[in-house]
DNA sequence: TGACTATATAACTATATGATCATATACTGA
DNA sequence: TCAGTATATGATCATATAGTTATATAGTCA
């Protein structure tokens, strides 16, 4: 079994601090917009900087994490560097994510209707 | 088609922000440590401060975001309250993540044999 | 070599948030 | 009602980090 959170009280501090970290990689708007700009193709951090609308050294900040995650490469040609997906795991990620929002989203839409006003407890 | 980010140029900011959140939910030790926590059966909160090693109010407070993300529900019995997963799918996540990081931490050891040392442009 | 371009980095500021303490709220049983 | 227990909340502090500005580094081309 590859995971270690399925075994809950054998997982190790360092190891919840990982998983965390990863996470929390993933939970900033401008490394999702990053990473979503380099899904169709390679692009070089200037590009990058006009797609996600940001400055350069933000940019490049940015991706030095996603890279120091092993989420994005770096291939340097000329004077430009090209970013690239190294782990295209992360959109499964963002997949899966994002079904469960939606899942959510139209639960809580199916209920606003057919409940006028809701539920809760204590406060 | 269910997920958002397959479509790049067409995510809005509005949905960025929330896949962020729902991973920023997931970047905090703690908030993994009590999923885990729950992933066997649902506990009171009491169970868990002890569980988790860490006080009441932090819990209560990290449990609070946990369920208004959706993750945890909870329910009254008595004088205590007793919290349990209610959207399954994280462990997904934390599946995902953790064979990204296993894959990622065998490669590295692999390369850090073949390799006397390593890599590393500009700097 | 020097001028130019692309990218990285360091210093700083502002903001978000995790942890803690004290306290409030809500339930139970006498 | 009151005492006791379980949980939630508000105020505060400390820390992490995103963004910005200025500057350094590395490459290209003349």
């Amino acid at each position: 079994m590859s995971c270690m959170v399925r075994r809950a009280h054998e997982l190790s501090p360092e190891a919840v601090e990982r998983i965390a970290e990863r996470f929390r990689i993933l939970g900033e708007p401008l490394r999702i917009r990053l990473l979503q700009a380099l899904q169709e193709k390679e692009r070089t951090v200037g590009e990058l900087v006009a797609l996600v609308h940001s400055t350069q050294p933000n940019v490049s900040k940015h991706l030095r994490i996603l890279q120091e995650a092993g989420m994005v490469g770096r291939r340097q040609e000329g004077n430009s560097v090209y970013c690239f997906i190294a782990d295209p795991t992360v959109f499964d990620l963002c997949n899966s994510v994002c079904q469960s929002l939606e899942e959510r989203y139209s639960q809580a839409a199916r209920l606003a209707a057919e409940l006028g006003r809701g539920v809760g407890r204590r406060r």
